[in-house]
DNA sequence: GAACTCACG
DNA sequence: ACGTACGTGAGTTCA
């Protein structure tokens, strides 16, 4: 029996636990598309039996790709055994780094199976006296069992193991444990293709051993077996002792082993975490930082969370006067609420100094001397100091408010973040925390009216300012592999700059204007809605579609044409379609389209205009969309109306700020079809836009095989829909109810389509087959976009991530290269002395304010930029025009 | 908070 | 047999 105060070793037969937790789990997948349940489960178990067995050594054993030396004993050892399927193999690599994360070693001999390594450390360690545990989900390993040696099998999945020693083997299979290799070479295994004796199974093979201890015994004693078991015996002697030969594990493997280095203590926390977030094992990271909090001592070197309240000016400067150049600074802030957020004081800071302490304060408490605290800042990093935040673009807003030049900023993690993976939700810094290091950290638990604590809040900020370091490292190792640095650092970080100023200069509008466009829909709709409900026979609800949908289709007995997922629909597309039946429909669309106009664009954003200045300020949102646009709220100036001559009414109130400005607007004309053409270097769309074709035309032309001079506006018309659908990804249902033909119809212009532009075709069905095979599409610029659900069974979610997937280059393209124009655009401003301000971007549209009379000199600058901006296989088209409100824009 | 509808590119 | 065009944000109703 083993001394309590006996070392202990735990040697893992790394092949079994991981076929095991293979098959024991179903087929896992991150996000990259990357097979992980194999690594999942191998790790649980791992984890799982380290905190049971408390172990001081431990090592890991795995099976050498080539055959080992049995394979020379007999040409059919092992032979009928398939090869492992390619998700499991792909799965051992990682297997590998997280052992080596954990700092355990693994041993693999050429010529040996893992078995026979396993026999030669657990007998060796033995030898010292010393406790031996070893772990595999194969019965041929109890042979090992002795008073120093237990193994621990794993049963049923990958939740539950048991220890077998002499006693357990003698009761379960009524062996002692040198006695498994003779039972084995009775019974034969067909999973090892070791054959046995015809005629002896189980039972048989179990009551031989029982009755005379070993093989020699047997045949010593074969005259008192049956007959049929004798002659079985004698025939096959040779096979059985083979066989037995087979299913000897080895305990003289050459090995050098070095006991310091299995010594188990300490794993890699860093690397283990990155690991763990690559492969996105959620719990597994949680567990670990939990382990790592419990394990005292180890919690203060991982995160500082001590924080100090800095209470004067000078506190604050002596902390940064002893920061020397390359030092790193993690800075967070919070406002006060209200519109627009960057006008808001800043009530609470919050300093990180890299390992350091950290630090918060109260700018406003600091009386007229808060500036000094910014100013302090950049000087900071004047000297070389690195500021690391969080949503850089907020900072760039902070300066500029206090009339400050914007410092440079080393990093932000809310850019990094999102650029790493565009499609998720958020990218607030506690989920990023969670998700990245596990760490939970505490949240303003204050609620509304409640006066909040500030310490209690500053503590907050400050242990979160700390862990930024951290999530920075993660990050960065991330962006570098995925190669997304120069988008981050020459892209989106400088682009934050450009955002802050057009989201400060805010954009003029005519309130008078608004008030009185919104007092003549009003009464429109007062009308409108009269006439709706006498011919509905009563008053109910019309922004209701529930109680509308119970005039039309009950009451009014008209048409059911479509339904949604909780109802009848009756939206515009059904409403046009009931207007050929009832009159009713009509005015409920006119009605629709006025109740939108008045509660969106006039009552909603008169709402919204900053009363001192007469401006909408809006937020551009730099991390919210999954293809890498930009997105607009608070107001969302990106969709003002413009299609229908009612709704474009409304832009006649987006104004200049000051006499002798004028608006200039410039957009990209089919950005996107042209990113197409290069992207699939499909030769007619190439050639189309090379010769200046109207690409619609040219389309319609190809589709319908007619010449160019043929083509009829209905002809052009559908074509534009296809390109359309092109962009979209193409799908027949799609087309049919955009152009409102029959699907057949639209699947035929499709073939039609495929048929002409073959590049095109092609291009389709290498970026899907890519997608599968990477787990993600690229942009120009190498944005990416993950699409796990590419690999889904569910038809409908997999043509879904194949359209993203069609659809996501093209897109996030076009956003790469309007973000590079309006960076060089900016840049010109500023150089050239212009006086012009960049107001909005719509995705494929600048629009600007500017004097008068430099006109003439940025209109073909901001051509020459834009045009610039990316050298396609194609020209990209820029077409300007400008006057005095965003509504009458007249061509340049 | 989900569902529906609708404004934009 | 399935049921969808891609990407957003905002207002309203209703459980």
């Amino acid at each position: 029996m083993t001394s309590s105060s006996a070392e202990k070793l735990v040697v893992i037969d790394g092949n079994s636990l991981l076929y095991r937790a293979f098959y024991a789990l179903p087929l896992l997948q991150n996000r990259r598309g990357e097979y992980t349940n194999a690594v999942y489960g191998f790790t649980s178990m791992l984890i799982k039996l380290l905190e049971e067995e408390k172990p001081d050594y431990a090592a890991v054993a795995f099976d050498p790709p080539k055959p080992s030396f049995r394979i020379r004993i007999d040409q059919s050892y092992k032979a009928q055994r398939e090869k492992a399927p390619p998700e499991l193999s792909e799965q051992i690599l990682r297997t590998r780094q997280i052992l080596e994360a954990m700092r355990i070693p693994v041993f693999e001999v050429e010529d040996y199976e893992a078995d026979d390594v396993i026999g030669t450390l657990a007998d060796r360690f033995a030898k010292k006296g010393q406790a031996v545990t070893v772990v595999t989900g194969d019965a041929d390993l109890l042979q090992m069992i002795s008073d120093h040696i237990t193994v621990m099998m794993t049963r049923k999945g990958i939740s539950r193991m048991e220890r077998y020693d002499h006693i357990r083997l003698k009761d379960e299979y009524g062996l002692e444990p040198n006695q498994v290799i003779d039972y084995k070479a009775l019974k034969g295994d067909s999973s090892d293709n070791i054959p046995g004796v015809p005629g002896i199974g189980e039972k048989t093979a179990r009551r031989l051993i029982e009755d005379y201890d070993n093989l020699e015994n047997i045949y010593k004693n074969i005259d008192r077996l049956k007959k049929r078991t004798a002659d079985n015996l004698q025939e096959y002697r040779d096979q059985l002792f083979t066989g037995r030969e087979l299913v000897s594990l080895r305990r003289d493997v050459p090995l050098d082993i070095d006991w310091e280095q299995c010594r188990y203590g300490e794993p890699d926390y860093e690397q283990l975490l990155l690991l763990f977030n690559k492969l996105e094992f959620k719990s597994l990271v949680n567990k670990l930082k939990a382990g790592v909090s419990n394990n005292t001592g180890r919690a203060d070197s991982v995160h500082s969370y001590e924080s100090e309240q800095l209470e004067s000016l000078d506190r604050f400067t002596s902390l940064l006067d002893k920061l020397k150049p390359g030092d790193n600074l993690a800075l967070l802030f919070e406002h006060e609420k209200g519109r627009p957020y960057w006008k808001q004081p800043v009530y609470l800071l919050a300093l990180a100094v890299k390992g350091d302490k950290s630090y918060y304060l109260q700018p406003a408490a600091f009386g007229g001397q808060e500036t000094d605290i910014w100013q302090q800042l950049a000087a900071g990093r004047e000297r070389g100091i690195s500021l690391l935040v969080h949503n850089v673009k907020e900072w760039f807003h902070l300066f500029r408010e206090i009339g400050l030049d914007p410092p440079g900023f080393a990093y932000d993690t809310k850019l990094a973040s999102y650029l790493a993976d565009p499609a998720r939700g958020s990218y607030d810094l506690p989920d990023l925390l969670q998700l990245y290091l596990g760490v939970e950290v505490e949240q303003n638990s204050s609620k509304k009216g409640e006066h909040p604590d500030f310490s209690r809040q500053g503590q907050q900020l400050a242990e979160q300012a700390a862990t930024m370091f951290d999530l920075r490292q993660c990050l960065q190792e991330e962006l570098k592999e995925q190669e997304l640095e120069a988008l981050l650092y020459d892209l989106e970080m400088p682009l934050a700059g450009v955002l802050s100023r057009m989201e400060r200069q805010g954009i003029t509008i005519d309130t008078g204007y608004l008030r009185n466009l919104s007092a003549e829909i009003v009464n429109r709709l007062n009308e409108l809605e009269s006439k709706i409900f006498f011919l509905a026979g009563e008053e109910f609800n019309l922004n209701s579609p529930r109680q509308l949908s119970e005039i039309l289709f009950d009451k009014l007995q008209l048409p059911e044409i479509r339904k949604t997922k909780t109802g009848r629909s009756t939206d515009a597309r059904v409403l046009e379609e009931l207007a050929f039946h009832h009159e009713i429909a009509a005015l409920i669309l006119h009605y629709r389209q006025l109740t939108k106009l008045e509660g969106t664009y006039l009552s909603g954003l008169i709402e919204l205009v900053d009363q001192k200045e007469q401006k909408l300020y809006t937020n551009f949102n730099q991390t919210a969309t999954a293809t890498g646009r930009l997105s607009s709220s608070d107001p969302n100036l990106q969709n003002i109306p413009v299609r229908l001559e009612e709704g474009r009414r409304i832009r006649r109130a987006f104004i200049p700020s000051a006499k002798g400005k004028i608006f200039f607007a410039a957009d990209y004309s089919q950005v996107e079809l042209r990113i197409l053409a290069h992207l699939s270097r499909d030769p007619i769309l190439i050639e189309a836009f090379n010769t200046g074709q109207d690409i619609h035309r040219r389309t319609a032309s190809e589709v319908n095989k007619t010449a160019l001079e043929d083509v009829t506006p209905t002809m052009r018309e559908k074509a534009k829909a296809v390109n359309f659908g092109i962009i979209y990804g193409s799908s027949d249902y799609g087309l049919a109810q955009g152009l409102k033909i029959p699907r057949a119809e639209a699947r035929a212009y499709i073939d039609s389509y495929f048929e002409r532009y073959s590049g095109v075709k092609q291009y389709m069905e290498t970026t899907i087959e890519q997608a599968r095979e990477k787990g993600y599409v690229t942009s120009l610029f190498n944005r990416r976009r993950y699409l796990p659900e590419i690999h889904s069974s569910n038809h409908n979610l997999r043509s879904f991530a194949e359209r993203m997937a069609l659809n996501t280059p093209i897109q996030g393209s076009a956003a790469d290269i309007i973000k590079m124009a309006m960076l060089k655009i900016d840049q010109i401003i500023k150089d050239g002395g212009f006086k012009a301000c960049m107001l909005l971007q719509i995705h494929d549209e600048l629009l600007f304010e500017i004097e008068e009379d430099e006109l003439n000199f940025f209109a073909p600058m901001v051509r020459r930029e834009m045009e610039g901006a990316f050298s396609l296989s194609v020209p990209l088209q820029v077409d300007l025009k400008w006057g005095g409100s965003w509504e009458e824009l007249k061509q340049l």
